[in-house]
DNA sequence: AACGGTGATGTTAACGTTAACAAGCTGTCA
DNA sequence: TGACAGCTTGTTAACGTTAACATCACCGTT
C-alpha cells in the first residue's frame, strides 16, 4: 500500500480494534497498561501519525487559529507574528495566514474571514491598524471567537482587543520632553487612517494641553521618507522652530534626522527627537534614539492566549499593554537662549 | 438546525442530489445550465460554504501550503511572508506557518515538518538561514514538494532552492568599493553560522583577490549592536584603517555609522561604507546608505509559485534572483592623502 | 448464587465531501 | 425501429477519525 497507515492498520497490527487506538492516541483513561504498550510498539513501528485532518471534519476541532493581516505598513509584523506563532505552537493551535492588500472594503475582509471560517478554524486574530477594519468586523458574527490586535477603542461585546496603549505610548514620550523643558513641541504625525497614529496624536495633544505647551502638527505616513519631508518644511516655516519633534514612529524620526543633519541643526542640542516603536537598531542611530518600545511579541502571545481562552468559554475581553519611555540620546534639554 | 449547511441541504433546497451540487462548485462541464442555476440560487440562498476540511480529506488534496521558519534573526521576513502569502492566494493555496525557535536539532526540525505534513499540507516551504537545516532536511523525504527559501548551494534531487545571489550581491557592493579606488575593504561579517553571511564573506574575498586588494575581516552577528563593536575595534587596531568597510547587513551598517560618528571618522570622506538588504530607511540615515537590495517580497513569490509548480508534476529547481546596488551617499573615493 | 457496578474493549454510525460507477434521457444513424 | 453515443443526473462507497452506545468480563455485595 502507498498512503499512510491509519487507525485501522495500526490495530490490526496491534490485535485490537482502531477505536482502541483512537483512545490511546487521545489518552483516553480507561486501556489496560498493557493494550498501551502494545498499541503504542504498532504505532511506532508503522510510523502511524494522526490525520489531523479527518480529525478537524469529525470533530469539529480543527486546532487552527486564523491570523489576518490587514494593513501591510505594519512595520512590526514580524515580531507580532513570531509572539501569534509561539503561543499557538504552545497551546497546541496552527497558525493559518491570510493576509489583505489594498484598501479594506467591507465585503472583502468577510470574503477573508469566510475563507478562514471554512478551513473550520476555532478562533481569529486579526491585526489591523485601521479603525475601518474594527467597525467593519464589529458587524458581523461569524461563529468564532475574534480578537483585534494593535487596534483598540470600538468596544463590541463579541470582539476582543489587545493593543499597545498608544497615547500613553505618546504621553510618556511628550512628557518625557516637557520634563526637560521644552514648550513647543511639534508632532509629525503617521498615517491618520491608521489608529495608532491618531492614538498618538490625541496623547501628544492631551499632554500638551494639560501643560500648556504648544506644537505644530504635520501629517505624514509613518515612513522616513515622510518624516524626512515633514522636518523639512518644519524648518523651512522658518521663525518658530520647536525645541522638539514627536515623531510617529522610529522610521519617520529616521528620517527627521536626516533632515535635521542636512539642514545642520544639532540633535539634541538644537531640537530633541523621540519615535515611537523602539525598532531595532534604534539605539544606533546617530544620535542614539529616544523612543517608546512597543512589545509586540508580547502582543501576538496575549491575542492568541486570550483567544485559547475565548474558545474555552470565556468572553471577550480588552488588554491594553504599556508602553515603556526608552531615553537615549535624542533627547536633551532646549537649549538657552531659544 | 445550528450546523452551516452543507451539499446535502442545498441539494434538498434545489430538488437535486448532493453531487450535482458538487458538481456545481468545482465546474464540472456536463451540468445543464438551469440546473446549475438553480443550485446556485439554493447556495446562495442558503449562504453555503464548501466545507474545505471534508474536501481535504476526501481528495486529498488541502490547498495549504506550509511555511517553516527557521531562524527568527531573519530580520526582513515580513516581506519574504507577504511575498509567500500574495501568491500562495493567487495560486489558491492557504498557508499554515510553523516557526522554530532556538537551535536546530535535526530531530526537532523533522518533527515541525511532520506537524506540517499531518495537516496534509501540499508543498512546505522552509525560509532558512542556517545550511545546517538544509542538511538536516536534504536527508528526509516527506512525500511533498520542498522548496528552501534563502538558503542555496546543497544541490538536493528533491529539493528546490530560491534565494537571492548573496555572492553576487556581496561582489557587486565590494566592485563598487574598488571602482572608486579603494584597497583596503574590510568586511564585518554576519553571524557565520547563517548561510548568507558566508556567501557574502565569499563574494568580497573573490572581488578581493580578482582585484589584488585586502582587508581585515572581523565576524559579527547581523546586529546594530556587532556593526558598533567592531567599527570601534577597527579603529581602535589602530595604523591601517581601512578605507571602506562592508558591513554584514544594513543593521550592521547602522552601527558602523553610529561607531564612526562617534570617533570623528567622516562618512564617505574618510571612510566608505556599504550595508546589504537596502533596508526601510535605509536612504535616511545619515549619510545615506549605499547597499545591496533585495527583493524579498519576490523571494517569497517564487517560492510559492515553484511549489504550485512542483505540486502540479514539474521537478525541483534552483532559482537564483538577482540583487541590486543601490548607490547612495555613504561611498566615495579614497581621501587622496591615504 | 444472583445482582449491579465498573473498567476495558468493540460495533456502528456519523462528519461532508468526492470518485467510481450506474442509469436515464435525448438524438442520430444504420 | 433499434442501438449506440453523449450528455446529464443519481447511487453508493469511501476518506480516517471520534461519539454514542453495546458488550463482556470481573469483582464485591447482599
Amino acid at each position: 500500500m502507498d498512503r499512510p497507515p491509519g487507525m485501522m492498520d495500526v490495530a490490526r497490527e496491534a490485535g485490537v480494534s482502531h477505536i482502541t487506538v483512537s483512545r490511546v492516541i487521545n489518552g483516553h483513561p480507561s486501556v489496560r497498561p498493557e493494550t498501551r504498550a502494545r498499541v503504542e510498539a504498532a504505532i511506532q513501528k508503522l510510523g502511524y501519525r494522526r490525520n489531523s485532518v479527518a480529525r478537524a471534519l469529525k470533530s469539529r476541532r480543527s486546532s487552527t487559529i486564523g491570523v489576518v493581516i490587514v494593513g501591510s505598513e505594519l512595520f512590526e509584523l514580524p515580531r507580532i507574528l513570531l509572539g501569534v506563532e509561539t503561543a499557538a505552537k504552545q497551546a497546541g493551535y496552527w497558525v493559518s495566514l491570510a493576509s489583505r492588500q489594498g484598501e479594506s472594503s467591507t465585503g472583502d475582509l468577510l470574503e477573508t474571514l469566510q475563507r478562514l471560517t471554512d478551513q473550520s478554524v476555532e478562533a481569529i486574530a486579526v491585526v489591523a491598524d485601521r479603525p475601518g477594519t474594527v467597525e467593519a468586523l464589529s458587524g458581523l458574527s461569524l461563529g468564532v471567537p475574534v480578537a483585534v490586535v494593535m487596534s483598540g477603542n470600538v468596544p463590541s461585546p463579541d470582539l476582543s482587543f489587545v493593543e499597545v496603549d498608544q497615547e500613553l505610548g505618546a504621553r510618556l514620550a511628550v512628557r518625557h520632553l516637557l520634563d526637560l523643558g521644552h514648550r513647543n513641541i511639534a508632532h509629525l504625525t503617521g498615517a491618520l487612517r491608521t489608529f495608532d497614529a491618531r492614538a498618538r496624536v490625541d496623547g501628544w495633544q492631551a499632554e500638551l494641553t494639560a501643560s500648556a505647551a504648544q506644537g505644530a502638527r504635520l501629517e505624514g505616513d509613518f515612513s522616513a521618507e515622510s518624516g524626512f519631508r515633514l522636518a523639512h518644511e518644519l524648518c523651512a516655516a522658518g521663525s518658530d522652530l520647536p525645541t522638539a519633534v514627536f515623531a510617529g514612529n522610529d522610521q519617520m524620526a529616521m528620517g527627521v534626522l536626516a533632515a535635521l543633519a542636512e539642514r545642520g541643526v544639532k540633535v539634541p542640542h538644537d531640537v530633541s527627537v523621540v519615535g515611537f516603536d523602539d525598532m531595532k537598531g534604534a539605539g544606533y542611530l546617530v544620535p542614539a534614539l529616544t523612543t517608546v518600545r512597543q512589545d509586540f511579541a508580547h502582543l501576538g502571545r496575549s491575542a492568541i492566549e486570550l483567544l485559547v481562552r475565548m474558545v474555552g468559554g470565556e468572553p471577550a475581553q480588552q488588554q491594553k499593554l504599556t508602553p515603556r519611555l526608552v531615553v537615549r540620546h535624542s533627547t536633551a534639554g532646549p537649549r538657552a537662549g531659544s
